[in-house]
Parts: structure tokens; C-alpha cells; sequence
DNA sequence: CACCATGTTAGCGG
DNA sequence: GCCGCTAACATGGT
């Protein structure tokens, strides 16, 4: 589920809570979860303060007072969770931060995700980040480049999307939707795709996760007890997990087929 | 019990 | 080398 705007959302709150804070005591409940044994982390995160929050693709990397830097990835369930001193939080977690102003950050069903310890502050020299493709909100992604992205792959457009070697941050949810607004089918040809068909998908596709980003994106867990702002934009989704209800547009019952293996849904009217 | 969902990667055949 | 398909990964829900 989470893409980049759910992701963002998450940096956000992040960013908002934790920067500038001091790592008291650190918890590891999961060694697998990790790129380096468990001492190393702790080792190396104790008595750090955060400074920066960034994210590449779906990654988020946490960076400290140090020459060091925490990515993680969600996969299918990760999330965190942020606690006051005075909330009890029993659930399964794979990493705990505590800070000296008390609060806990936790961070749950790392099972499929991970979380790397890498010696560096430069994105640039860590390999997870360097395998992927531009984030389609970055002010270098252009349509002119798009379109020169797209020509020579004979790929179907919708696992195109999700490949982030290709792009960095579009899942199944975005892909569905942005492909519905451009009025493109899941399963046509990249390369076959009109100059019109793709200006109109990145205007799309930015557009969407733009204005995801600003309802802090879809149906997620909560980040605290005081966070109103993610899944704002769970009621704004046009095809997603609505196969057989009635375009919102034409009327026509949304369609639902395995597209690369994965749950595309589109309208037969609307899309072409 | 089996199957499905999520994101990613590896392996296989065309 | 590219493309599409399948299985694997871990877990919870049906």
C-alpha cells in the first residue's frame, strides 16, 4: 500500500516530531530486519541526535549528528508508531527509539521491509537509492523526459509504473488512478502510448500524488494519537478496490483483471 | 485448512 | 537484453 504519498505523509510527521531530538535508548527485537548485527545499530544510534528527515522513492532515511544514515522501507505492513511518555504501546515491534524528552518511536511488522544502517550521509554512494529510477515529483522529472523514458520500452504501461528502477514511488493504488484520469487502459504498450496520452498521464500522475500528499494519503495507520492527517484522501480514490460499483464519470461498473500479476482496476469507457 | 493482499527480487522461458 | 509469468519472502484476514 503506502507509495509516496503515504510515505511523504509519514516523513512529514517525522519532521515534525523527532528532528532535533536525542536517541536515549535503543530496542531490536528483529536482527533480521537489519543490514548489520544488532550492536552495530545500537552502537551507533545511541546518544545521536536527529537532523534531517529525506526521502527517496518509498524510503525514508533518518540522518544524525553523525556520519551516518537509518533507511527504511515499509514493504506491504510496515509503519511507525510515535508515542507520548504517558501512552503504553504492548504491540509487536521490531525497533524502538527512545528519546530523553521521553517519547518512543516505534516501528512496526518490519517483517518484509528492512531497515539499513549505512556509514554515509550521501544518498548518492548507497545502493538501494542508487537503483532507482527519478521521483516523479522531482523538479527534473519533466514531461519531455517522461516521454523519452517511455519510447523505447515495450513494457505494458501499468507494471511500467510500478517498476522503480523505472520510476521511483508509484505503486498499485497511483498506477490504477493516475492511468483512469490520463484515460489510458493498465495493459497498453508503453512505447505505443500517443505524445497527448503521455503528457496527459504525467500531468495526471503528478497532479494526484500532489494532491494526496496534501490529505496525507491513503487508509494508513495512524503516526500518533493526535494525527488527523493521514488517509485523507482514501475517499478521493476513482477506481481502486472498487470493482463492479459504477464509475464515478460514466456509470459504467469498474473492471478488475491481474495485470503483471497484480489487481489493476479501470473503466472500460473512460480508458482506452 | 487454503488462499489472497501488499512491494520487491530472483529465476525461468519466450 | 527485454518481457511476462511465477514463486518466495512474513504475516494477518477471510
Amino acid at each position: 500500500m503506502p507509495e509516496i504519498p503515504e510515505i511523504e505523509t509519514v516523513r512529514r510527521q517525522l519532521e515534525a516530531t523527532i528532528v532535533n531530538k536525542q536517541i536515549k535508548l535503543v530496542e531490536i527485537t528483529r536482527e533480521k530486519t537489519f543490514n548489520v548485527p544488532i550492536e552495530e545499530v545500537l552502537h551507533h544510534l545511541e546518544k545521536t541526535t536527529v537532523t534531517r528527515i529525506l526521502r527517496r522513492g518509498k524510503i525514508i532515511i533518518l540522518q544524525f549528528n553523525q556520519p551516518i544514515s537509518l533507511l527504511f522501507h515499509f514493504m506491504l505492513e510496515g509503519y511507525l508508531k510515535y508515542l507520548n511518555p504517558t501512552e503504553e504501546f504492548e504491540k509487536n515491534y521490531q525497533l524502538m527509539l527512545e528519546f530523553t524528552t521521553g517519547e518512543k518511536l516505534y516501528f512496526c511488522k518490519m517483517y518484509l521491509g528492512y531497515i539499513h544502517l549505512e556509514m554515509t550521509t550521501d544518498l548518492d554512494q548507497i545502493t538501494e537509492i542508487q537503483e532507482l529510477g527519478p521521483d516523479p515529483l522531482d523538479i527534473d522529472f519533466t514531461a519531455a523526459k517522461f516521454q523519452q523514458m517511455l519510447t523505447r520500452r515495450r513494457k505494458m504501461i501499468k507494471p511500467l509504473l510500478m517498476d522503480q528502477d523505472f520510476i521511483a514511488g508509484i505503486g498499485n493504488t497511483y498506477s490504477n488512478e493516475g492511468l483512469f484520469l490520463a484515460g489510458i487502459l493498465p495493459d497498453r504498450k508503453a512505447s505505443e502510448l500517443q505524445t497527448g496520452e503521455i503528457q496527459k498521464l504525467y500531468s495526471k500522475l503528478r497532479q494526484i500524488l500532489r494532491e494526496s500528499i496534501n490529505l496525507g494519503g491513503v487508509r494508513d495507520t495512524a503516526y500518533s494519537s493526535s494525527d488527523q492527517l493521514t488517509g485523507g484522501f482514501t475517499p478521493e480514490l476513482k477506481v481502486s478496490y472498487r470493482e463492479g460499483e459504477p464509475c464515478y464519470v460514466c456509470g459504467t461498473p469498474i473492471s478488475y483483471a491481474k495485470i503483471g500479476g497484480r489487481n489493476a482496476f479501470y473503466c472500460t469507457v473512460c480508458q482506452h
